[in-house]
DNA sequence: TGCAATCTACCTACTAGTAGGCAGGCAAAA
DNA sequence: TTTTGCCTGCCTACTAGTAGGTAGATTGCA
């Protein structure tokens, strides 16, 4: 993969972006070959077909989660602190705009009309994210920072639905400042009372 | 509006199941004629545009919702119950796949890209619904069967992204049973410790 | 010179729609 | 009772544009 300023790196932006704002099914090569002022053909040379621009892009865009979520584990020992680094990331990626919503969530809405090769992997980063959610809190409960109701699993996906429910809401009233309304109180309750 | 064994109801059933799976952008007038058996220019006759189509089904939606809803407070007295049929109903409709997904947040996914006489209809669902959550979760709290705590309407949007998380988590990870393992927790959790 | 990246030109299939015609049913008029 | 007119709902035929793509040519750069 060539740098962030190549033109296939120019591409994967702009198709995410178009991602983000309406789906799969929202965006067209049409669309991306205006916005960077390349023909439609030129694409289909670094991205043969549509299904293949959008894997390679979710998988870009899994690699990127998983080297922010391996920083957040580096720059913060604590489950707790990486957990709520983790919110603030998104709570800023909403008030700026520059990722208003989770690309693979975005994708998840459309799942069964998604080529197969784009479904797979949007199911695989659930599942990591999943395994990530689940290995904070369990981590963090065994510290006791965190005080679990459930399993570490079990809560791991009740906090990640609230993650994208809350960006839904989000977008739904057209309130940035939704997104942390709503987190901001499951992350405290995921919190030990000897805080 | 004439009954639902009528073409223009069969029409707005049909449509119903496609935004359901894929969007707004997801589904075409040449979808509903090959689902029905009639051609694309009678689609037109009943729905000049897609964006009327879209815009009569929301009501639609609306209005069942709100019967539903109307109705959920005539059979239970008790909020706490009114609110378990609730979180029941997509427990089932999800498992049966009859309605797998709410139609308005599937819509509220590609907000910015809908025609505005359709997304001014999710928005006004979206708070029409966070009405009725908070209306349920106050009354509740007054019967003290919930503890809440923060303002009903903060818990209410809590609750509702968490539902709407579910919804896409079930559906990201083709797991029917996960929407009820991560909303159960959520309800349990307002219940008054007393109960 | 050779290769990558861009282009032109084109393809098939599809999209949301328009315009006028036909058929059937029902009510009113002869 | 029969005929006529109107209306609804369907159709054919068509429009303009768009979608994802193919194939070969051209351009730019190392």
């Amino acid at each position: 993969m060539k740098s962030m300023t190549s033109t296939s790196g120019k591409i994967l932006d702009t198709a995410q972006s178009l991602i983000v704002a309406g789906g799969y099914n929202g965006f067209s090569y049409a669309d991306i070959s205006a916005a960077i002022g390349i023909r439609k053909a030129s694409i289909h040379h670094h991205f043969p077909t549509k299904a293949e621009l959008v894997a390679v892009l979710v998988d870009r865009y899994r690699q990127q989660a998983e080297a922010g979520l391996n920083s957040l584990q580096e720059q913060f020992s604590s489950p707790a602190e990486q957990l709520r680094a983790y919110l603030n990331f998104w709570q800023m990626c909403i008030r700026d705009a520059s990722l208003p919503f989770c690309i693979c969530a975005m994708l998840a809405g459309e799942m069964q009309m998604l080529p197969e090769e784009v479904a797979s992997r949007v199911r695989a980063h659930f599942h990591s994210l999943a395994r990530w959610f689940t290995s904070v809190l369990a981590a963090g409960a065994e510290q006791g920072l965190f005080r679990l109701d459930k399993q570490p699993e079990e809560e791991a996906q009740m906090l990640m639905a609230s993650v994208h429910g809350a960006m839904l809401s989000a977008r739904a009233f057209s309130d940035p400042g939704l997104f942390t309304t709503i987190v901001t109180p499951q992350f405290t309750r995921l919190l030990a009372p000897a805080r």
